[in-house]
DNA sequence: TCTGGGGTCCTAGGACCC
DNA sequence: TCTGGGGTCCTAGGACCC
């Protein structure tokens, strides 16, 4: 058995902690450059905003119902996030972080009335963070999903399922002619794992509903469709085929990409976009206890504008793993001068770390180069630099490459959000809902 | 005018080997 | 003249997730 927790539309509940005057109103919060719409309350969804959406397209609704766009700060929302997830944990013996917002929740063992249960934790993430929640539960995390699904929708627009549903909907405890009329009012494209393209395809072949999902033939969707949809239909018929992760291996690969306020054509400003890029991967790389053995990086004009596009990407092998900024900076530099090209507006760029590798299975060929400084001196020196980041904000230092290093201002991006206060002040003390 | 960022998994096809 | 077939590894690209 298994439980899926996640926040209602979290960034905007975030938002809402903090500045209780946003309740009622309909509000989005907008990713980097204010660029697009991550997150939207109730209201918002209401007025047709798509996730994604372009903020340009719907900026004129502030004037004309109120909406408010506000710039995303997810430091603030990386903190909420963590308090939540901790109580969350009390649900069930065993817990996945699964996103910024949601966990698994393993229930295998736990007696008594599990939506009593669920009830009683939604209740104190409520209480003590300011944060509402769905819970979902089922046999399968696929089922689980949906479950979540129906509590949250159930909510949001009485009627779609039975009322006793919203909030909290165990499958589990579902009679068998329930949980078929759920699966028939449930579109396929609601199923996880079904996203547009395979969505679209499905809906051509007949196929519209959960219901209809759940009863192909295994066989020929894998014909079809492949092991992934497979599984995905298994799933759906209680069968469990993804475990619970609850010790996740390091990550494989480590990206720090951004698209720019304007268009940046000359090469200088972006060597020095990729150098920043490569110092915050490389701190993301250390906290894994990680060394790379090679750096991708990549440039690209704006797929959205008219013109001549151009897009490269090159893979810099370094001479041997490592996890020092300055080393993985100037091989981001390198691969920048070999890809970049005269006469471009360029709209984005990014730098990528591969062929991950634990620290310690490369310490003894570190330790040999007195060329590059001795591996203890770099890591002490990574170490503050980490120090001083993580006390007054992400990206307050940062080691050169260039020696001509500067604000991110310099190549047009809008700065993130910082909270450094809050996140110093923050204690296990439990805030009061606003 | 203005369009996010960071991941994972699977598959097909080419290179290479015997 | 006639020139196999199977296995493994790697990579690029597609699809999905939040």
């Amino acid at each position: 058995m298994f439980a899926l927790i996640d926040g209602n539309n979290f960034y905007v509940s975030c938002e809402r902690v903090f500045r209780p005057s946003l309740n009622g109103v309909p509000v989005v919060v907008l990713s980097n450059n204010d660029g697009c719409c991550v997150a939207r309350s109730n209201e918002a969804k209401d007025l047709g905003i798509k996730m994604g959406q372009p903020w340009f397209e719907v900026k004129h609704l502030e004037r004309i119902v109120g909406l408010v766009g506000l710039s995303a700060n997810f430091v603030l929302y990386g903190d909420i996030s963590d308090r939540m997830m901790s109580i969350a944990a009390g649900l069930g013996p065993t817990q996945e972080v699964y996103s910024i917002d949601e966990s698994f929740i393993g229930m295998d063992g736990v007696r008594g009335d599990l939506v009593r249960r669920a009830r009683t934790v939604r209740e104190r993430i409520l209480q003590w963070i300011g944060i509402p929640t769905c819970v979902g539960m089922a046999p399968t995390k696929t089922l689980a999903k949906l479950a979540n699904h129906v509590a949250k929708t159930a909510e949001r627009k009485p009627g779609s399922y039975p009322a006793e549903l919203a909030q909290v909907c165990n499958f589990g405890a579902l009679p068998a002619a329930e949980l078929e009329a759920v699966f028939k009012a449930t579109e396929v494209n609601e199923v996880w794992g079904v996203g547009r393209r395979i969505g679209r395809q499905l809906v051509d072949a007949g196929v519209t509903t959960v219901w209809d999902l759940a009863n192909l033939d295994v066989a020929a969707v894998r014909g079809r469709w492949g092991v992934v949809l497979e599984r995905t239909v298994r799933e759906l018929r209680g069968q469990t085929c993804i475990g619970l992760d609850d010790a996740p291996e390091p990550k494989q690969q480590i990206a720090c990409t951004r698209s720019f306020g304007r268009p940046v054509s000359a090469l200088a400003p972006l060597e020095q976009a990729v150098s920043e890029f490569a110092s915050r991967a490389a701190e993301k790389l250390r906290s894994q206890r990680g060394a790379a053995a090679s750096v991708l990086v990549f440039v690209r004009t704006s797929p959205f504008r008219q013109g001549p596009q151009y897009s490269r990407s090159i893979v810099v092998p370094l001479r041997r793993p490592t996890a020092d900024s300055r080393l993985l900076g100037t091989a981001a530099i390198d691969g920048m001068r070999a890809i970049w090209r005269e006469g471009h507006d360029f709209a984005k760029a990014g730098v990528m770390l591969l062929d991950l590798e634990d620290e310690d299975r490369c310490q003894g060929e570190l330790d040999l180069d007195v060329q590059e400084g001795s591996s203890r001196d770099t890591r002490r020196l990574m170490a503050a630099v980490d120090a001083v980041n993580g006390r007054f904000g992400k990206g307050m230092i940062h080691v050169g490459s260039t020696g001509q290093s500067g604000p991110p201002r310099a190549w047009g991006m809008r700065q993130e959000r910082r909270t450094p206060q809050y996140t110093t002040q923050w204690s296990d003390v439990p805030v009061a809902r606003a």
